[in-house]
DNA sequence: TATAATACTGAATAAAAGTTCAGTGTTATA
DNA sequence: TATAACACTGAACTTTTATTCAGTATTATA
């Protein structure tokens, strides 16, 4: 039987220029190819309640081939994670050097969540996948990881902010998981707007998080 | 055969004070007791991966009497949100009268959702649900009214605050989702929190979202 | 060109989960 | 006390789901 998956491509290369393996070649686009699809499920539908018989709908590929390219479901999720993970870091690096201040930062992490679509690592998924009782033992330490990592990574955004003399607070750690959380939750809520109503909020609870919507005069 | 609950109870009617009708009793003891069991398993571990079994186990009575007190599993969950809908309203209106200004309101609003344990309508479990494709067409629209619902809530409270000048904003509508969000990504961290804890991160939650942590002489 | 390695298919398997239902006690009604 | 209505059981039924595997097509290797 024909697959007309490998009709296309591998013209490409007239010559001997960048002569890949071919093999490697289309195994990486397949697996690119259900990573795809199965991240935008899981941010849509959740962990448990995406099936693999979606990813087979969504790729048009079989589900033997998905279990070829990947472990099983709970490693095809933890793939997703760690990928989402070297993908910001990467991103992030890129954006940083632009923004001078520690509060350049923070709108500018705002407005990459905010574009990122599917974005978050502690997405609905990853939570329901790390709250879900049954976990491989090694499974679980390595999300915990993830989490702790994200947690740091804001609170050293917010410690350069400190020491910067731009913001006056003494609970970093507590800030941390404010900040966190409002990302998480900005992020379910954004699922229901345009591009363009998520930009302007993400940027707004920046706002309030930086400034806070009290008359100065009160309580503090 | 003897079902071990008949046993109990229905001795308190001595004469013919309360007494109620034994059966209906009974039927609102184990509707209760359901719905107690499966809150907790649907907060815990999703919508999706609580069974029916799961309820079963923890609750000791029979699938087919869950099936005799709920529709089905969806309706479970439906009546578990709109209790809770019901319960929040019941207590925000006794607290309410006891706090005078807006501000007030917003921390005994964070106390009452950090103390509430398992508690945001828009838990990880709602959401899942709502994200959830195969929804029966009456369904959506239930939910969607109920996070329109709470939405509204937040949005009529800050509006209190700014009609008593206790804040300065025009985007109501902006804040009222920053809130939420806050309190959403909150509830999902505390679930990793000791009360006390919880209870600290919330209220600095509030104190973050009414006075920010910049200092004031950037930017705006 | 022959052989090995690789990328896949698609149906089978098995476990899990939601739902139904015939039947059994228990309580109300007449 | 007899009969109807009710609360409930537990096993059977159906559907869904993750996972495996024998086999096929394609590409690399010798």
């Amino acid at each position: 039987m024909l697959y007309g998956v490998h009709l296309e491509k591998s013209v490409i290369q007239k010559s001997g220029e960048i002569d890949v393996n071919k093999k490697k070649q289309q195994t990486e686009q397949t697996k690119k190819k259900i990573a795809d699809a199965a991240r935008a499920l899981f941010a849509q539908k959740g962990y448990k309640a995406t099936s693999i018989e979606d990813i087979v709908k969504a790729t048009g590929c079989s589900a033997g081939n998905i279990y070829y390219h990947f472990k099983n479901k709970e490693g095809l999720f933890l793939y997703l994670l760690e990928e989402w993970n070297t993908e910001w870091d990467k991103r992030w690096l890129d954006k940083q050097t632009l923004y001078p201040t520690t509060i350049d930062k923070l709108y500018g992490m705002a407005e990459q969540l905010a574009l990122d679509q599917l974005n978050h690592p502690l997405t609905k998924a990853a939570d329901e996948f790390f709250n879900n009782s049954e976990k491989a033992p090694d499974v679980e330490e390595r999300i915990h990881e993830m989490v702790k990592g994200y947690l740091d990574f804001n609170q050293q955004l917010l410690q350069g902010g400190i020491d910067n003399h731009e913001f006056e607070t003494t609970n970093v750690t507590g800030l941390a998981i404010i900040l966190d959380s409002l990302m998480l939750g900005l992020n379910q809520h954004s699922r229901r707007m345009e591009r363009a109503e998520a930009l302007e909020t993400y940027r707004l609870a920046m706002d309030v998080f930086l400034h806070g919507i009290a008359k100065p005069t009160r309580t503090r």
